[in-house]
DNA sequence: ACAAAAGTGTTGCGGCTACACCCATGA
DNA sequence: TCATGGGTGTAGCCGCAACACTTTTGT
């Protein structure tokens, strides 16, 4: 590990898997690549790492340029290095995904650099190996979905349960018992629910929760068992 | 992402958690650490990116030169790109983790470099951010035997269910039910009994088994469901 | 009256846990 | 004969899936 000089430096990035979810779809956030090659292909939200910066701290400015937003869930989800994976240059590029809310983000920054929402299940053609940094993030999502209560950071502040079954059928990308559903969920006893009802998805009218700020998320059991399939 | 050029380049490492098992214990492949700063410390075997290189050729190279093995159960771990992770120059290191007998490396190959086998539960002091590395390894590997059964990457041909259990004990630091892990791993119907008996742990002698070299590893259910802890 | 979602209750199955029990054999 | 692990069986518990059923209210 000494003679470090004789070895060689490599460009390293961090790509961002933004993901969002909006009317029963998760989505993820691209830009159209504006200059060949793979002109108009679409690309995640990357960018370099910097001296002294943390590959944290890289993703977290690349979120922050491109949707305003700050302090957001995000986590590593794999680092891809094949030497050819980019055409003009070696990148090595560490992958994030991060979770927003598609209502709360900054509208103006993201149109100004030309970003689009695009479902997670039709997805256009995109660039390098950006597709499979899509379907690892989505992997990584279920999994860490399967273990605590993701919701919080996808959904408003309140939301009804019909919203958050509906979020995670989205997620795992098949149907909930709505019954079972609402007792799983129930008996994790992490949600509070409020006095004022949605009346917008069913005459009877749902009540609102939201998460206990109360604390800890630790040690739930699982919420999802299933296998990923994605 | 144009003007590459604009941008700093950084040395990218790989730092392998090779595990082993033996005798009841979960082990890791250290080797001190020569000189300062943190000499005397222990560090894990690493190696830098070259050029032309991925960063898993560079993980299979450092295994190879360290233990003589090729072709190993490997996998990446996390990448740790905090700017002062090292002392001496900023490194990003890809961690990676590796599973290999500890009766079919190469002794000869780790005794020139110094290396050492030590137990997992009782680690002596490390260099940088290596014990993290060591402890996230540790989790994957629990997660990766959670879904499918190791065995044929750290136990010999044949192994006796005693000794798998064992090695699942070690893995997940808690004890199983002799009764029930045998029905479990059975039921799995990946096991093939030999004819011979080991002899050499219980008076009435336990079959040897093997993997099937059948197949396919396809969608085992879950060995193992509990939660992680180290 | 009907549809549609909210919300609750019930039942059955499958897997896991805990533990009892016989077997074989070396000391 | 006794201790030790090999190997099998069983009973209870718990969680989940499937689905029935009641409630509420807008149209």
């Amino acid at each position: 590990m000494v003679h470090y000089d004789n070895h060689p430096k490599h460009f390293v990035a961090v790509d961002c898997v933004i993901l969002g979810y909006d009317k029963g779809e998760l989505c993820v956030l691209l830009y159209p690549r504006g200059f060949e090659p793979s002109k108009g292909a679409w690309s995640l939200m990357g960018g370099f790492v910097q001296e002294g910066e943390s590959s944290d701290d890289a993703a977290g400015r690349v979120l922050k340029q491109t949707t305003g937003l700050d302090s957001i869930f995000m986590q590593q989800v794999e680092t891809f290095a094949n030497p050819d994976r980019e055409t003009e240059a070696r990148v090595i590029s560490i992958a994030y995904f991060a979770l927003v809310r598609m209502d709360e983000h900054d509208k103006a920054c993201v149109r100004e650099h030309g970003a689009h929402w695009w479902p997670i299940s039709d997805l256009p053609e995109v660039v390098f190996d950006h597709r499979e940094m899509v379907r690892k993030a989505v992997v990584k999502l279920q999994q860490e979905a399967g273990y605590r209560l993701i919701g919080k950071e996808l959904l408003a502040d309140r939301f009804t349960l019909l919203q958050l079954r509906k979020l995670y059928e989205a997620i795992f990308m098949r149907e909930f018992d709505p019954g079972n559903f609402r007792k799983k969920i129930m008996s994790l006893d992490i949600l509070e629910r409020l006095n004022e009802k949605d009346s917008s998805e069913s005459k009877k009218g749902a009540y609102y929760y939201k998460c206990k700020n109360s604390i800890e998320e630790k040690g739930l059991d699982r919420i999802v068992k299933s296998e990923f399939i994605y």
